[in-house]
DNA sequence: TTGTATGCGTTATCAG
DNA sequence: CTGATAACGCATACAA
């Protein structure tokens, strides 16, 4: 009979079937045990109504199955689809998922990388653009997207190929004058290979290109002057745009329909991260896919085998690219 | 010196120190304790790179400030925004999110429930639409937008009074002739009151409406072919709709453009959740906005402080209009 | 105040 | 294959 206060244990179950604790363990996790005695100890458990607590096995074991993952937000639909696909990982390999949002405060990522080892999680998974982050080296830590050092597995989109592919495709589309806009954190992070990989393939066709870059806090209105700069007589000087996401691309669309330029007749526009209106309808703008599904489980296999320290410090995943009606295919 | 296996414990630390275990924990928890002994503590702590372990007092205190979270998806940006809001607020009371998705899977969120208890979970805020779902009693539960009974606290958005200001919305701009579209589970859950309000102020307005509403899993063309129905000579015989997401809301509109009726010239048209483009930017369409963050709080202080019993059973937050380009306001 | 000792629920070892 | 018992790291009641 269990004691007064709280749940029943493996010892209150192992008293009621007239077995030993050891055996109920094993019952209890699936390890070979004598018929008779299995039976004796489900029934018991029935009766008990007992419930396995997980917390004496990490104490005991220092396993919690557990991955945290850290990640600015969930509002923006690529981290949204991100957080999504790695949840389904690990529950498919077992693992819980420990959520921690940063909204991009330092502080905050250094208090839950505390907290994550504190709770003794198996691994970390990182999407940061904190450059000065120092990495534990003595837990399984993969970041997305950031790379830090070799020692530090990191997951990406072929961003660059992403940017070259961009590129190409405006000039197929017939575009002859390019530009390129982003906007964001100077640090040098793997989604910044995007301009080089767009200017590469600029070079490489041999078709002139502007380049509209903005630091995190730089005013909005800076882009809408650098259109604003390119129209001459109510026409666009460039033919083809490339921005560093779905979202500023769309962003750019909307100031350009409000300066009379029309998408894609005038200028056709290519984004970048493979954005769905509602997550599952149309694409927000012609883009180019990030593989956010390989991503998820490439970074989920990684932080949960990387003890073994062969695994490579840089994955890029092919990307690919889908109209989605700001273009003329 | 601790031990060659394993990081140092508390008791390393106050072997370290020249104190006594107890001491150690106290100064780690922020209890009082002599000076001296602080300090000393703490250097011993430094010196000797303690990092402390949150198992050994989950196991003694059965607490692991930890609240589960089961929600189908983060690809729908509706949930996206809750998960988002509801980590935050756990945060705020520095307790930890353990995130499960369900992909609207019943053997899922039965799993979910059990893997969170096994965890010892503080309490478990879900958002399902499991009709047959047998909640615990024993531990905290709050659910978001489905009733289960008087003893799970229930939070919502006032979606009756969401229906009600739709329609008059719309009245007010100007429709005398008013549709309700919806898709969705059979299931009588809260979002399913949109239509009752939605009802209570046609009767109410005296104005005539029609109502559409399709099972979960029926073809999707059946709304093609309602609108259709209601084509004669090109004009739409209704000048208002109310759908019953902006999801929804957004592809009729694409629907009828691809008919040849104007949003808004034509028909005016409100979704409901209050979904903008990338999270942040415009709303994807006039619409009523679910007051998210506030939903988030509610949930999250009522199930940790649902062990006082006191909690009502159903609380219904106020909602709020936004005009979003598809009405003439 | 500080120190000591016990127990939380489980796993794992080792002797029957 | 089973049974007894010792950890695991920490919190806390109780003794000093």
């Amino acid at each position: 009979m269990p004691k007064a206060k709280g749940h029943p244990t493996m010892l209150d179950v192992a008293r009621e079937a007239g077995v030993a604790l050891g055996t109920v363990s094993k019952v209890v996790n699936r390890q070979p045990v004598g018929e008779d005695y299995k039976r004796k100890v489900e029934q018991a458990i029935l009766k008990l109504g007992y419930q396995y607590n997980s917390s004496g096995r990490v104490l005991r074991t220092d396993r919690t199955d557990t991955v945290a993952l850290i990640i600015p937000n969930t509002i923006n639909p690529y981290f949204a689809k991100l957080v999504h696909y790695i949840n389904i990982a690990l529950e498919r390999r077992d693992k819980k998922t420990l959520l921690c949002f940063t909204d991009y405060d330092k502080n905050r990522e250094l208090e839950f990388i505390r907290m994550a080892r504190e709770n003794q999680v198996d691994g970390i998974i990182a999407l940061t653009y904190n450059a000065e982050l120092v990495i534990p080296e003595d837990i399984a830590f993969v970041t997305i997207d950031r790379f830090f050092s070799v020692s530090v597995p990191c997951i990406a989109s072929d961003n660059f190929g992403g940017g070259w592919l961009a590129a190409h495709r405006l000039y197929d589309l017939g575009c002859r004058r390019l530009a390129f806009m982003r906007i964001g954190s100077s640090l040098s992070n793997e989604p910044s290979k995007r301009k080089e990989g767009f200017v590469a393939a600029c070079v490489e066709l041999d078709v002139p290109f502007e380049l509209k870059i903005l630091e995190d806090n730089a005013p909005f209105g800076e882009f809408e002057a650098f259109l604003s700069s390119h129209i001459q007589n109510g026409r666009l000087d460039f033919d083809g745009l490339f921005c560093g996401t779905d979202m500023l691309a769309w962003q750019m669309i909307q100031v350009l329909k409000g300066k009379g330029i029309r998408v894609p007749e005038d200028v056709q526009v290519i984004g970048f991260d493979g954005i769905r209106m509602f997550g599952t309808l149309d694409y927000t703008v012609s883009t180019i896919i990030q593989p956010v599904q390989e991503i998820a489980e490439t970074a989920v296999s990684t932080v949960l085998s990387s003890h073994l320290s062969t695994v490579p410090s840089l994955i890029c995943l092919p990307v690919q690219y889908a109209a989605g009606g700001t273009t003329r295919d």
